[in-house]
DNA sequence: GCGGTTATATATACCCCCTATCCATGAGGG
DNA sequence: CCCTCATGGATAGGGGGTATATATAACCGC
């Protein structure tokens, strides 16, 4: 979050409603829509750190607005972010945890709770898909996105495999 | 975090110390660190919500401690987030956001930041090797969740080789 | 033209996770 | 005797997420 905002301020000045239609647009459907509010909290914590600077533009046809536009500071802190390659993916799995702690208080067993999750992630897949489908072919960004968001899936259905192989 | 102490008090009652070590023997090494802070906090939310109830135990040749035990809502609430399966994996990553917008700001190219990445999840993956062959082999559980990990990976390294073919 | 929806624009409160750090006690060891 | 380690707990601060409140103006139907 942090990141995507300095990154598109690098760019050019943006307020925080162009900021989610920047990522909107660039993302597409596939990219869980960033929260607004989330937006404007990052943005001032931002601010606060001296990453951008802000200034307010009066408009006489809609609300008022925010201006931001990054400082040099900030331009240092998004070379250094970018320059280190990103941490990997977690290890920790709320599916596992389940998987693992939840037989051992009599609430369900490993085949019931492996066989839901499949369906699941299986009904995922297929939304995916039509999103695919629905999703302009031409913004590769998009298709990316949810390209890779099936591979993960797949690692998915394939551990859940394992795991059964495994226990019991 | 919040199931797998509810799962863990399920069984048996436990204060927060004991909790922490039995998550690290049931996960090990591969398993980051769960926060002992972490825990305290998320056992204290857990009591005000009246999932779990905890008593002070003196103790004369140790620190006091808090036992907690599950109630009846807590024994509710852990069958009902058992009973609806995990939601998938994020869409959001972060290493995509820097190769989408980072080439745009000029602080680097598409191929410069792939490759990067890509050595370091051969790095991570090395790592992830030395863990299972350095972890207990009878731990199927702790072999399970690195398995996992190494299945996410190899999913991150595909996604990556595609990023190439399609961008630039 | 009046009332409802939609678009523009921001702010705040609340929840959750994570890390770091502080606090306290007692046992073992150099 | 002091230092470290194990035991036990608490809190602050940063970050991410959702929901909701607050304005204004445009559009649209009846």
């Amino acid at each position: 979050m942090r990141l995507a905002l300095l990154a598109l301020l690098a760019k050019e000045p943006a307020h925080g409603y162009e900021l989610k239609q920047a990522l909107e647009q660039t993302f597409g459907a596939a990219y869980p829509q960033p929260n607004i509010g989330q937006i404007y909290v990052t943005l001032s914590r931002l601010e606060q750190n001296g990453l951008i600077q802000g200034q307010d533009v009066n408009q006489s046809r809609r609300p008022n607005k925010r201006v931001y536009e990054i400082t040099e500071a900030g331009r240092e802190a998004l070379a250094g972010w970018v320059a280190e390659p990103t941490e990997g993916p977690r290890v920790r799995d709320e599916f596992f945890m389940k998987l693992v702690l939840a037989p051992a208080t009599g609430v369900t067993d490993r085949l019931a709770l492996i066989n839901k999750q499949r369906r699941h992630y299986l009904n995922i897949m297929r939304g995916l898909s039509r999103l695919a489908a629905a999703e302009d072919r031409n913004n590769r960004v998009a298709q990316l996105l949810i390209e890779g968001a099936m591979l993960h899936l797949q690692a998915d259905l394939d551990w859940l495999e394992r795991c059964q192989e495994e226990l019991d």
